[in-house]
DNA sequence: GCGACATTGTTGGCATACGAACGAGCGGGG
DNA sequence: CCCCGCTCGTTCGTATGCCAACAATGTCGC
């Protein structure tokens, strides 16, 4: 006998050859969902943080905050970003003035990344911001269902 | 009396106290989460499909092959791509031979942009492939955490 | 202490992403 | 019929995002 979900694919699936498609329905797949998602929480982050901060320069300072110095790459793995696109983001960081570099005396292929006291303060000053972003991204879905979709977005990290 | 939620916050804002943060814990945040899933999805989509086609040239081929033929604002709307990566987009493909443009005869603004034999042939044929990247992603979850996380994506859209 | 191997950072190239500005075309109200 | 507002497509500029190749450096085994 079959399960339901058996069920829901079979009447998928016909309706599909009446349409004569191949049972494959871009909106339903769940990249294409993530991508959706993504965009709607990077507009809501644009709209509080304006263009002079972006999600990636947000996250590499944050990082850097929460650990302290650290090597570019290091920093780089902290924040999922690759050894290309975080030396780009520290790059316009350091411009800034937000973060100061040194190269690393006990390694002389490192170049050790931390906060200036204006970068300090300035993530003080954007930490509560930030966190409104997350509340405004998740603002449809119930607390139940906010710790939901963390736990389900973790496992498939 | 505290909910358990709060008991929950309370000792982690004690926790972030004693080490001199904000209570902004990065690696929690629904953005960087979500930033993170949609790079294991990437990954997966680029080992089975190659690099002849990307997540975006594949969406507009599916979208194209659904409602047929559309003017390219239309398609960008439907693949929620902006007008200017629509244009990108769509450029890559026709050079590849995929799809076919004609001005709209009804509105010369518009360029109507429709798969072509070729194209259509390379839609069924990687069809398959494109579900497997759905299956491959989803992989670490159950059939009921599959259709949760769907309903909690659609909610977020 | 030296040679194979790994790690770190840099660069070039390609493909998104999106805001803003622009020109051309459409449609409706006066 | 013509002006105004809107839509459609294009272009520019900036910022990701990642692969591959490269040079400099570190490490580990022998």
């Amino acid at each position: 006998m079959a399960t339901v979900t058996d069920e829901a694919a079979t009447v998928m699936a016909a309706a599909d050859d009446a349409a004569g498609n191949t049972g494959y329905v871009l909106d339903d797949q769940v990249g294409f969902l993530l991508r959706q998602v993504q965009q709607r929480h990077v507009s809501i982050f644009a709209r509080h943080f304006g263009d002079d901060m972006t999600p990636m320069q947000w996250a590499a300072l944050a990082k850097l905050a929460e650990v302290g110095e650290c090597s570019q790459n290091l920093l780089g793995r902290h924040t999922a970003m690759d050894v290309a696109t975080i030396k780009g983001v520290a790059e316009r960081l350091a411009k800034r003035g937000l973060t100061e570099t040194r190269p690393d005396p006990e390694d002389r292929r490192r170049l050790l990344i931390s906060l200036s006291a204006e970068g300090a303060r300035l993530y003080a000053e954007l930490a509560p911001v930030a966190a409104r972003v997350s509340e405004e991204t998740l603002a449809p879905l119930s607390a139940d269902e906010r710790a939901k979709l963390a736990r389900l977005l973790t496992a498939l990290r």
